[in-house]
DNA sequence: TCTGGGGTCCTAGGACCC
DNA sequence: TCTGGGGTCCTAGGACCC
């Protein structure tokens, strides 16, 4: 039906609970069970499988221990996150999608957009194609949906997960109006794409309640109540393309780079917050240097729970640099100083980061007005050594005497898997008789 | 007791300028 | 009853995403 017509034409891939997935690949001994990842420093339910989400019906970002005592009860197993391991996998399951549309965009981790325009096929039987070849090629399950714009395309996945008459590939294209309509009036406003919790409620509100009612909404109140976003979403749900595919190889450059994390157990002393803001400034700063940045400003904050309503405390300062720079020695020593101006005593903390600001590339940057610059030659070799010894060696191993040895604010990562994929010394071994360093089994084929 | 981290974009309002 | 008006830039906050 779409094959002659020259309409846009995407396609959304996404993977089943991305991160539980990938914990099975390396635990053939887990495939029928359920699984839930939990997120930095183990602290919500991220990422579950459709059995645990059966078992527990939890939601998103749900707090862990709300859960713990029931998940025990139910065998259900659990994994810190292991974000070297997603992202390996994520390449893979990339690169598989680029044999079937010369333009993908990578979305996120687990999601790519993948233009469709013009393609000579039946979508649905191309669909499952997609997905037994990424089954085959990676073990990860995903599902597929086609619409013609971002938008739909994105409502076709939702609908080819959550609704097993599709069998995990939906192609909104191939409906007539009559059918769309009937499909979208059972969809909540919620469902689509940049329609959060807080739109739904305004939404709700003027008495929009379906995708299918939001779809004939007037674009032009819609604008004036809600904003451009939701008028833009108007216009992509009947199918007019707002949002191209960006295919570009070069990622975007960053605007912001931020490093933050709540700590193992609450810290009171300067001592403590001052190596958790070291550890933040070396490691944005590394990241700045890996996209050729420089940050002009350096923000740093602390604060103790939001959840201790009564006693929310935060102390956030920014500071502009005499010079863009990469230095980790020049914005670790900024962000000590605004640390010292908003450290309060006292005060259990539970969290604490710092954003780097103002970013420019590194090439062809101007000296400032006393022909000074931050980035000499020194500065750039050691921050070259540092990189190198740590890429070599693993990361921490070259640190600023700042960061401290004895962190007793780390992060928890209780229940983490190996490195399967990172470091050799982490491999499956299938046989334990096996020496160290020889992987056998169906793992193999990943290598 | 325990409650993620890393981003983007848009808008409103204030500061400032002529 | 009046206190100009219009433009730009910056920032904080709100909303969204995965």
């Amino acid at each position: 039906m779409s094959t002659h017509s020259n309409k846009t034409v995407y396609a959304l891939a996404d993977v089943n609970s991305m991160y539980a997935s990938c914990e099975q690949v390396f635990r053939p001994d887990l495939k029928n069970s359920p699984i839930v990842v939990l997120s930095n420093n183990d602290g919500c339910a991220i990422a579950q499988n459709q059995l645990a989400k059966d078992l527990l019906g939890m939601h998103m970002a749900q707090p862990w221990h709300e859960l713990e005592a029931e998940g025990k009860r139910l065998g259900v197993k659990v994994f810190s996150s292991n974000y070297e391991l997603y992202a390996e996998m994520s390449n893979r399951f990339i690169d598989t999608l680029r044999e079937f549309s010369p333009r993908v965009e990578v979305y996120s981790i687990d999601e790519c957009f993948l233009d469709m325009t013009g393609i000579n096929k039946p979508l649905t039987e191309y669909g499952h194609l997609i997905r037994d070849t990424v089954k085959q090629w990676t073990s990860l399950p995903i599902c597929v949906g086609f619409g013609h714009s971002k938008t739909l395309a994105k409502l076709a996945n939702h609908c080819a997960k959550k609704q097993p008459i599709w069998k995990g590939v939906c192609d909104l294209t191939n409906l007539n109006e009559t059918e769309l309509n009937s499909l979208l009036e059972n969809l909540q406003v919620s469902k689509v794409w940049g329609i959060g919790s807080r739109l739904e409620v305004k939404l709700n509100n003027v008495g929009i309640h379906t995708v299918a009612r939001l779809r004939k909404a007037n674009p032009k109140r819609i604008r004036d109540a809600f904003g451009v976003l939701v008028e833009r979403t108007i216009k992509e749900l009947n199918g007019e393309v707002w949002l191209d595919l960006d295919d570009s190889e070069i990622p975007l450059e960053a605007k912001q780079v931020l490093s933050s994390r709540s700590f193992g157990e609450r810290v009171t002393e300067l001592k403590d917050i001052n190596e958790a803001i070291s550890f933040h400034a070396t490691n944005a700063c590394q990241r700045l240097r890996k996209q050729g940045l420089y940050a002009n400003t350096v923000y740093a904050f602390i604060q103790n729970s939001p959840f201790d309503k009564a006693t929310f405390y935060s102390g956030n300062e920014t500071i502009g640099l005499p010079s863009p720079t990469d230095d980790t020695l020049r914005i670790t020593q900024a962000a000590l100083w605004l640390v010292k101006r908003i450290y309060s005593p006292n005060i259990y903390y539970q969290k604490a980061g710092i954003m780097l600001g103002g970013l420019v590339p590194k090439e062809g940057q101007q000296l400032d007005l006393l022909g000074y610059t931050d980035r000499d030659s020194k500065s750039e070799n050691l921050m070259i050594a540092l990189d190198g010894i740590n890429k070599k060696y693993g990361r921490g191993t070259l640190k600023l005497a700042s960061e401290g040895i004895d962190k007793t604010w780390r992060m928890r990562r209780s229940f983490k898997s190996p490195n399967y994929m990172g470091d050799f010394l982490e491999l499956p071994l299938i046989n334990s008789n096996i020496p160290l360093g020889f992987p056998l089994g169906e793992n193999l084929k990943l290598l």
